[in-house]
DNA sequence: TTCCATAATTATAATAATTCTAATTTCTGA
DNA sequence: TCAGAAATTAGAATTATTATAATTATGGAA
């Protein structure tokens, strides 16, 4: 045991008990990421840039390298799920079932829709051979034009 | 007028036709790339890349950096449609017309899905002061697991 | 505890897709 | 034919991400 004994904040709990329920071995990094990801019981969207300048401001500094394997990590872990929205960037959401997005063009931001927001009446059966992985739903808003 | 008047071919009609609906000067590099795009009358996706590649080997080399500035082109005229899908590359389908597609994980190819492939129940309201510009719908294949 | 093998972290270099810049070429319409 | 505008281009710059290779941390065994 390296540092001294202290009272564990709610946070931290949540964060460790995250890694623990994905199996991935609770080292300080990842668990100032996770505290940062889960940390308050919400859902979040980040990117690697978004969540590093977090890291960074906090008190435990991470690598932006760390922060990319980490993400990855997480994913494959099924503590997140990557999404893919415009060309350039990946976004990586707390939540993991399958949900609809909005994303708004205005500042190039993704938050989650309602499930409700798309309902589906049907999906056809995928092509011989093959089986659905996902369905990805994003709704893509802008301002509304004024008449 | 410079070259000697010829015959045009119907690919070659196609794609003039195609530029002049959209609004957009027929250059010569231009006319090459939407014969590729749209010469036999079907629906294509490409990337930057996979057309520029098409255009290197035909009659009319294309730089890369038109190849890129026309995509653009001819998405904000409405030829095209751009799609994103993984985080790093854009796709660009010749059918403008909202559909699903396909997401072919294994070897990372998009295709258009039929548009019975998904039915929508409904799609909700947009968020108040924001109108909804386009639902996306990526159906993500995998190869099926053997039992 | 201490030590070891393994896994994680890191700075930095490399890559990939795309955009920018500034010079050149091509078009169009008078 | 000519001038001005638009398009094209090579190459540099940018952005997001991954790879490399060296260092450090971790958890389990002794």
């Amino acid at each position: 045991m390296r540092g001294i004994k202290r009272i564990m904040s709610e946070a931290e709990k949540r964060g460790r008990d995250w890694l623990i329920a994905g199996n991935v071995r609770p080292t300080r990094q990842r668990l100032a990421l996770a505290q940062l990801l889960v940390g308050d019981g919400k859902n979040r969207h980040v990117c690697a840039e978004s969540l590093h300048a977090a890291a960074t401001s906090g008190p435990e500094a991470v690598s932006l390298a760390t922060v990319y394997n980490t993400l990855r990590t997480f994913c494959e872990a099924g503590l997140l799920s990557e999404i893919t929205v415009d060309g350039n960037k990946s976004y990586f959401d707390t939540r993991t079932d399958e949900h609809p997005h909005y994303y708004w063009e205005e500042d190039a931001t993704l938050t989650d829709a309602p499930k409700a927001a798309v309902t589906f009446e049907a999906v056809a059966d995928a092509p011989e051979g093959t089986e659905i992985a996902r369905v990805d739903v994003v709704i893509r808003l802008r301002a509304k034009a004024r008449d």
